[in-house]
This record gives C-alpha cells, sequence and structure tokens, in this order.
DNA sequence: CAAACATATGAATAAATGTTCATATGATAA
DNA sequence: TTATCATATGAACATTTATTCATATGTTTG
C-alpha cells in the first residue's frame, strides 16, 4: 500500500488538508485508548521493570528472589510489581508467607521482542 | 515449555537458589541494551508521539500539518519528532522549505498494534 | 498469644520529562 | 539582499516518576 503525502503547499493556509484531518480523524483512536496505549509503553520504560520481566520470561519468581537476582531492595522491587501487576503485564499468587510473579499473556514478549529487534539493528 | 519455579524456602537463606542466578546471569541482555531497550520504550511513552505515530501509519506528512492535525504548537511537535527520529523511529526528508517525516521501520507497527491488543483486552 | 518472616505501601527526595516562549537556522521569493 | 515562511532548539517551568526509609499488612511458627 501506498503512503500519501500531504501538505506540499499547506503551511501558508490557516486550514490544514481537509482529506488529511479527515483521515486523522477516522484512524485516531480515541483520546482514553491513546492516553492507556501510552501508559502500558510507560511501564516498559524503565530497565528494572525491563529486568523484572526478564527475569519472568525464564520462571514464576518470588520477590526476594527477584530482589536478589536483581540486586534491588525488596521494596523497590515491590512498587514496580504493583505498577507491572497494574498494567496486567504480571500477576501474581500467593503461597504461604511469598507471592510469586508471572508474566500475565504473551503480549509482553512480543512487544520486548520487537523492542530488542529495533536496537539491536 | 514449562516455566521453573524458583524461591519456594529462600527467603530466609542468604544466597539465592544458584540456578535461578545462573539462568538470569545467562538471559538478561547487557545493562546498556536493557537500557537502550528501556529508552526506546520511553519514546512510546508518551500521547503525543503515540498520536503522530498514529498520523505516520496514514502518510508522509510535513511538520506544520502534524501540529494542525494534532492542534498543537509546532515547537511541542518538533522536539518530538526530534525524539523519535534519534530513536530511529522515524526518518525525514527536505523539500523546499518544508520537512516531511514517515516512519523509519516496520517495528513501529507491531509494537503498537501488540499495544493496542494488550489495552483492548 | 507473640515473634519472625515476606510483602506492600505512604511520604519524601532527587531526577527525568513535556510544553511553552523566545529565538536561531535554513530555504524560497521579491 | 531583505522579507517571509517552515522548522529546530535552548532555557525555564511544572509535572511525573523511581528509589529510599519507615512502617503496615498478612502468614506461619513457637
Amino acid at each position: 500500500m501506498e503512503l500519501k503525502k500531504y501538505g506540499t503547499e499547506c503551511c501558508d493556509v490557516v486550514e490544514v488538508h481537509e482529506e488529511l484531518l479527515k483521515i486523522v480523524e477516522e484512524t485516531l483512536p480515541q483520546e482514553d485508548q491513546l492516553f492507556e496505549l501510552a501508559e502500558l509503553f510507560k511501564v516498559f520504560g524503565d530497565s528494572t521493570r525491563i529486568r523484572i520481566l526478564f527475569v519472568l520470561f525464564e520462571a514464576e519468581v518470588c520477590v526476594c528472589d527477584l530482589a536478589s537476582a536483581l540486586n534491588m531492595t525488596q521494596s523497590a522491587i515491590s512498587h514496580q510489581l504493583r505498577i507491572l501487576k497494574q498494567s496486567r503485564l504480571v500477576k501474581s499468587r500467593r503461597e504461604g508467607k511469598s507471592v510469586f510473579y508471572s508474566l500475565a499473556d504473551n503480549h509482553v514478549r512480543t512487544i520486548i521482542s520487537q523492542g530488542m529487534e529495533h536496537v539491536e539493528e
């Protein structure tokens, strides 16, 4: 599919090309969806959380092991797990005193692997 | 592939399970790669930049049309385009006084569509 | 019950970030 | 050249955010 080009002589016109505006209106998701999407990617935008996710790619792990493995305080890890859970990227399961975390779905893997491909280029 | 579980009785032990540590060491990307990856996702973590990308899904567009279409100042858009360009998500091409922006590669589409799938669940 | 352990969370602080404003750069036209 | 248009960018400000510290919650053991 060919990309169209807009705006060649737009900038001295007060109104933008009707056609571009129409397309944007048709294809741009709703404000709240764009916001949610940005919020989701913000969650990926921290190396501590990325590291947590990489560990969870391999195993279901409890909080204190995550803290040890990543060499961070229990509190810091716990705060980040909360954020990961709120965005439904991880889920948790209590077993006695411990809480085990694991990946919630496979979008995580796809998104991270696409990101890796991009930075590795 | 089954996920293993680690840490059942770890937390009163000073050292974490050897096995988990080994796996983490083997599979965790280098620090600088993790950092780059987080930086990349930070770029997606802003709704203005997401909106810009959605417009560029449809067409090659100049800066002032982007500003008009998204109802933002030229300066704000330009700052964001700079960030998108630095992470090689968009590319630009000058034509006379105008500069046209377009997507740099297709990872952008995959990443965003996976993100959309996730938030739409 | 109390003590010990694992996890969660509120408050505070420092660092990062998006937008605005003013202005600089680059290109075209008169 | 000078004027004008399109874009880029530095500085400032307000907001967001990751970590630390202290402490609370929840579970098991004695």
